[in-house]
DNA sequence: CGCTTTCTCAACCGATTGGTTGACAACAAC
DNA sequence: GTTGTTGTCAACCAATCGGTTGAGAAAGCG
């Protein structure tokens, strides 16, 4: 995916009333209208909000009548998924080899006790 | 998770250049120097983009002299991704009820074509 | 036709963002 | 001590953001 793509739908999420937008779209179509009545805000802030998701791919709009229905995709939220689980299962497989490394290190010291004093283990907490 | 830290996260991804420090750090910790080397910009401004981070709890930082190492943090992730997998697990799961409807309607065309008509419920879609 | 509904566009405004430079804090090493 | 390395903090600046109001486009309805 583009780079600038990503940052827009990022950059979309980061907006709390673009949040709300799209959790109240994943139970169905609306129209701007409808979108912006629980909204404290004017229908034209809530047009700009749309014209932001819009662009980042994160919805589209069909024509029906004076109504502009917005429509979720789902296929940038796959995306945006992907980039973040590409990461976090990175550090995770890190720590894990970093864990499996410290164990190993740990049964070295064991063995170096003559008798063994048993397990202390799982490290696994922050610093 | 807080509304604003998950706001937080989003910001901080949605910069480029943050992206590029945490695809970073997921191969393992980093000072701010290291991580500063390869942008075309201060340290500062790098520094800057940490705080971002750190505020958001992507990443934690610790001492070691003068330097401080930057530790990217999972959690964080993990609730992005639980949060746009939500709704767009909401949202396919919608459409493909919306397609079973769909199916079972065209099973109603086809029956028409010798005999009964029958019931076609499940207002499904918005107005 | 004129009138209403629905929505977008344009201009404006204060707050925030992402960069800069300069000063300096913390620590190592001489 | 003094010097050098590493990093943060503070002030500044142009650009962007999220809201406002006002004007008008597009369509249905009397």
């Amino acid at each position: 995916m583009a780079d600038d793509q990503l940052s827009r739908a990022f950059t979309a999420l980061a907006d709390p009333t673009r949040r709300d937008i799209v959790a109240r779209l994943s139970l169905g179509d609306a129209t701007p209208g409808q979108l912006a009545e629980p909204f404290a805000m004017s229908l034209q802030a809530v047009s700009k909000h749309l014209k932001v998701l819009e662009e980042a791919g994160l919805i589209s709009r069909t024509r029906d009548a004076q109504r502009r229905p917005c429509h979720l995709e789902t296929a940038v939220l796959d995306e945006m998924t992907a980039w973040v689980d590409r990461y976090r299962r990175n550090a995770e497989e890190r720590f894990r080899r970093l864990d499996a490394v410290l164990a190993a290190m740990d049964d070295d010291v064991q063995e170096n006790h003559e008798d063994q004093q048993h397990e202390q283990d799982e490290g696994v907490a922050s610093p």
